[in-house]
DNA sequence: CGATCCTATCGAAACGGTTCGATATCAATG
DNA sequence: CATTGATATCGAACCGTTTCGATAGGATCG
């Protein structure tokens, strides 16, 4: 492959000429320039990042690790982070987890080897081991959707809290009582937000929450169809399920359906973050969204200005809590009389 | 950030020396390599990626080029691609082409820059300017899921025709004879090969194929929704319909339920590549399955055997077509004669 | 006209590693 | 004992760039 060694050949004059033209960053006469830019064409030159990230001590990579790529939810987020991000000739490294926390550490290393600018990541671990090596990797980090308590880093989510008390106080007005809660593992920082704001809702409308209807399903939709075939075959069952994940959503819908039951006449559904694509689930999900667009503009912005070095390092961690949005879908229904 | 060369000062030996102790590519002693392990401790030392892949000659990033990152369909084959990759130290350097073929080129260009080892792709245009450009990129390319005419590139698609040839003699054989096609673009490849198999299926029953029942909308759910409105208020409505894709499916289904018409009592649904994740759409959509984890195994092993250099340069170009799955939903009748 | 200041160009020293060809030590061999 | 062959270590060149300081040839100025 051409170097830029073969372009000052071939044009006739120094490397130094050479990089000074092509960068803009030094004065060239026009004579030079032109048989520069022919040269250039002549062999086929392409400039080599790896060697300027290199010499100018900073690359244009950033890294990002998504908790689940196969899931819309970070699908969405990563083209909108990338359409912000590319514009600025960078490019993004991706990194799935898969929604395997053990991954999280091996990711975060590879990525700094790479001597990546900075890392937008969603976190699925929320532990002080993790937070310890999140404050010693040395490189810029934005969190997004989950916190890790006990880091600084700048942090983007919607308030997941909220969206669960939206939902559930939704259900309460239309006057169900025994309202089952789908969530997710319990050491997961949303996910204790999502159940937080259950319980705060359900209390705040006099309502008392059975154990048995507090549920865990780990984000799967397979585990919330088996919990939910479960707690739908007892005769105290539940009459509204409140999921907190687009899957578990789906696989309740799918485990009333599959009982013979009726959604929403027999029972009402809700989900937290049934994102647009799946929307046209009939009948339509009842959900909160969580503003996708929102979070990947703040969380690009804000990686943008670390990679400049304007991000006022005041010590502050800076936070955007976005709103969630109350949808209202056909999957609920008011409890008759 | 701490450097090779701070090991080297700190253990009291050579650069050369731990270099070769860290790679293990040289004869080091017992108590040489304890220091040295000791001093990559004590400075927190992270190898320098960018550097060792300029020395070598050659990068551990991969470029991947998704048509679409919202569409779960990129999303699983992202993710199962990287499950592959990342296991040898690589990485994925992703970018979003989010459906604008116009930002191919640019693309290819800065991947190129950062001398990634190949590219796999999965491209949107298919003219002979585009393949002008790929043939000269010079670095290796797996395409994925539509060809570019006129490159000898490794490709990995399943089979459109037979995809749309399956759901179309499955619509035959319950008896419709008035089935409208709502397809992609023209000039890209799988959207032509998947109406292709459309018109021979039709044939091959002996059906004829009305013009404006074949429609274009562009991959878009919201073009299909209101062509398939238009379609259906028609006195000479189809009996049932096919969706080349995921999106175009659902917006057929939004479609004819908005219009009061149910699926499929009054018209039956098919759609191509619907996948799993949406499958739970009531009523579930008969649809043709990719393969997604057989095109990214071969994908991926194509590319790593071009990264070692093992690729079996005897010019011949490698396809691999793997056979769609008809899975029978709950969404096409048979005809009442 | 000599000093001064642009303008255009160049050589060389980095950046952080790898790797090849020394060199030095030491045990085994004939 | 001189030779050989491992074994362990090192110095220096190099990968493809950027960038700093130097040089040289005008044009401008007092």
């Amino acid at each position: 492959m051409a170097t830029i060694r073969d372009v000052a050949r071939h044009a006739g004059v120094s490397i130094s000429t050479v990089s000074l033209a092509l960068n803009g960053t030094g004065p060239v006469s026009e004579e030079t320039r032109a048989r520069i830019d022919a040269a250039v064409a002549a062999v086929r030159y392409t400039p080599n990042l790896m060697a300027q990230n290199l010499k100018r001590g900073q690359s244009k990579l950033i890294g990002m690790v998504l908790g689940d790529a196969a899931n819309p939810f970070f699908g969405r987020l990563f083209g909108t982070i990338d359409k912000h991000i590319s514009g600025h000739e960078h490019m993004l490294i991706v990194a799935n987890l898969a929604s395997d926390p053990g991954r999280e550490l091996r990711t975060l290393t590879l990525l700094k080897r790479h001597r990546v600018a900075g890392i937008i990541m969603t976190p699925l671990r929320n532990d002080p081991e993790f937070a310890a090596h999140l404050n010693e990797l040395d490189v810029p980090v934005v969190l997004v959707d989950q916190d890790v308590d006990g880091t600084a880093l700048d942090f983007v989510t919607s308030d997941h809290r909220r969206g669960a008390e939206m939902l559930t106080a939704y259900l309460a007005r239309l006057g169900h009582r025994r309202i089952a809660y789908v969530g997710g593992q319990r050491n997961m920082w949303a996910a204790e937000r999502r159940l937080e704001g259950f319980r705060s809702a359900m209390a705040e409308g006099g309502l008392a929450v059975e154990p048995e209807f507090e549920i865990v399903a780990d984000y799967s939709a397979d585990l919330a169809y088996d919990n939910v075939i479960r707690l739908m075959s007892s005769p105290s069952r539940p009459t509204a399920i409140l999921a907190a994940n687009n899957y578990m959503a789906i696989g309740a819908l799918q485990a009333v359906t599959d009982l013979g039951f009726r959604c929403p006449d027999d029972v009402s559904i809700a989900g937290i973050d049934v994102v647009a694509w799946s929307s046209i689930v009939m009948p339509r999900i009842t959900t909160v969204e969580q503003p996708i667009d929102e979070l990947a503009r703040v969380a690009s912005l804000w990686m943008m200005e670390h990679v400049r070095g304007e991000a006022g390092r005041g010590g502050e961690r800076r936070c955007h809590v976005a709103e969630p949005r109350l949808v209202i879908g056909h999957s609920c229904a008011p409890l008759p009389k």
